[in-house]
DNA sequence: TTGACAAATGACCAATCAGTCATTAGTATA
DNA sequence: TATACTAATGACTGATTGGTCATTTGTCAA
């Protein structure tokens, strides 16, 4: 096992049991049998070893989930096999479940909070996908409504698993969410979270974002992307954005070819907002 | 104002913000325009301060619910003021609802969590007053779940409210929730959470109470009960869990004595459990 | 055995924290 | 005005934090 991984191992456990602020880094180095000085080999801060616990453990428990949905056929147990998946997601990574059902709205720092945000985004799109892809039309008025009660669901229930030393058959609570689920899909009526709510409270970083953080990300990406428009175009509006000297048209022009590429749709949403705002 | 009301409001706002950890007192001071050393003479520490102010919230927002649950006659609607009242209330108290939903689990001393979970408990029995006087026999399956999936709600919404900017028609959701509960209380049939479940994880202190501590608690129970069997039963398993004497088959039979009466269903199970392990 | 290099250490630093206490300011009574 | 009292202050303490860096240890090839 490399040393980041018996660091990110270490500092998981104790995490999940006392929260990011109360471990230290002493803590964390004395748990996993190493010097402080060790610690800093590794990792460039502890706000590293956070992002990195949260990307890792994120990502595989997005992929268990997504997995699963993409991957079933009979769409008359989807839901089950969803549920299944994501409780037995949630029990094999414990430690960071605890972690994310604890600390997942807390106040951190600016970087964290967009990157859960962006997870929580992913994990609604998979949500919302396999809705779509059971109910279709039908549910067309309540599907933003459901994606919430799905997360309810979750979140409540998680609490059993994560926090209480009782064997759970997660059989029995996959089926009876399944059925709970079901049965909002097909008879609630009610509409409260429209089309238009939804895209107002999922703006990315709406305000959060600084000129110097964002041209930052521009650099990131020009390296990121292949294509030599991408990269032309994203290279032109850093420097519009740093002295503006291109005419609006041209500017509109170059970052409509960001968002003919899937992968930059989203910085080209916030280079417009920011060129906006100047 | 008091002094005590300034700085409780002050931290109020504070916390909201930061989290209990992030905020000094140094900060609370300065925002409330006091000195430190003030700060101490109203509170003996942060820890008072903390406990004071979810003494004080929660039996605000307790009692809001409460009084609409049980005043409430028409009981078509009482699930949708159920929901009116708890999400008014929120807002009312908004500050204070941001620190409930995102520190309620975080790791805190072990007095604030314990203190927590008995407010948890007081939510729990009015939602299950409320759902068993609507619906009666009709839940005896699933009252449970429903408590666990009404919170749910309850907490995934309240997201929407709290942490975005964005004008709410809570008339609209309150509604909506009340037509959601609605259809699983009269539908959903499977049960996950039983009686014996719901009151395992219930069980206050677990595992963290010493056999001294349960011998008090039984002779504190046998000066409370009126019934002789029961007083009986209870003094018999106090002698075994000193002396142990009696078959399995007799202890086995006076646990059964006590579990007959619900006021001693927990005490059984504590003193079941505690002989289980010796 | 030597020398060169990387891996690992833990004493150390500046910053920050909760909480204290000698001192001062304000106020009421004589 | 003088006295006695409380209310309020903020410099201070000791503990703890994230992070650094001069030093030591371990491991190679020559």
């Amino acid at each position: 096992m490399s040393k980041k991984q018996l660091i990110m191992e270490s500092a998981l456990e104790l995490f999940a049991q006392q929260g990011f602020d109360a471990t230290s880094v002493q803590q964390i180095t004395e748990h996993a049998g190493i010097s402080k000085g060790a610690f800093y080999l590794s990792f460039k801060s502890k706000d590293e070893l956070i992002n990195g616990l949260i990307d890792h453990f994120m990502l595989s428990l997005i992929s268990d989930i997504d997995q699963v949905v993409k991957n079933h056929e009979m769409d008359a147990n989807l839901l089950y096999e969803f549920y299944q998946a994501a409780f037995h997601s949630f029990q094999k990574h414990s430690d960071f479940a605890k972690i994310f059902i604890k600390e997942q709205s807390k106040t951190l720092n600016e970087e964290l909070i967009s990157k859960i945000h962006q997870y929580d985004k992913l994990i609604d799109n998979i949500i919302l996908g396999m809705l779509d892809r059971i109910y279709g039309e039908e549910i067309s008025q309540t599907r933003y409504d459901l994606i919430y009660c799905v997360k309810g669901f979750i979140h409540t229930y998680s609490h059993l698993i994560l926090f209480f030393d009782v064997p759970l058959d997660l059989h029995t609570l996959s089926r009876s969410l399944a059925e709970k689920t079901a049965l909002l899909a097909k008879h609630s009526e009610t509409t409260f979270i429209t089309e238009e709510l939804y895209h107002t409270i999922n703006e990315p970083f709406h305000m959060h974002i600084t000129k110097e953080q964002l041209l930052e990300l521009i650099e990131q990406k020009i390296e990121e992307v292949e294509d030599s428009t991408l990269k032309e175009s994203l290279t032109l509006l850093k420097l519009q954005m740093i002295e503006p000297s291109l005419s609006p048209a041209i500017v509109k022009g170059l970052i409509l070819n960001l968002n003919n590429h899937p992968a930059c749709k989203q910085i080209a949403y916030l280079i417009q907002d920011s060129l906006n705002n100047d």
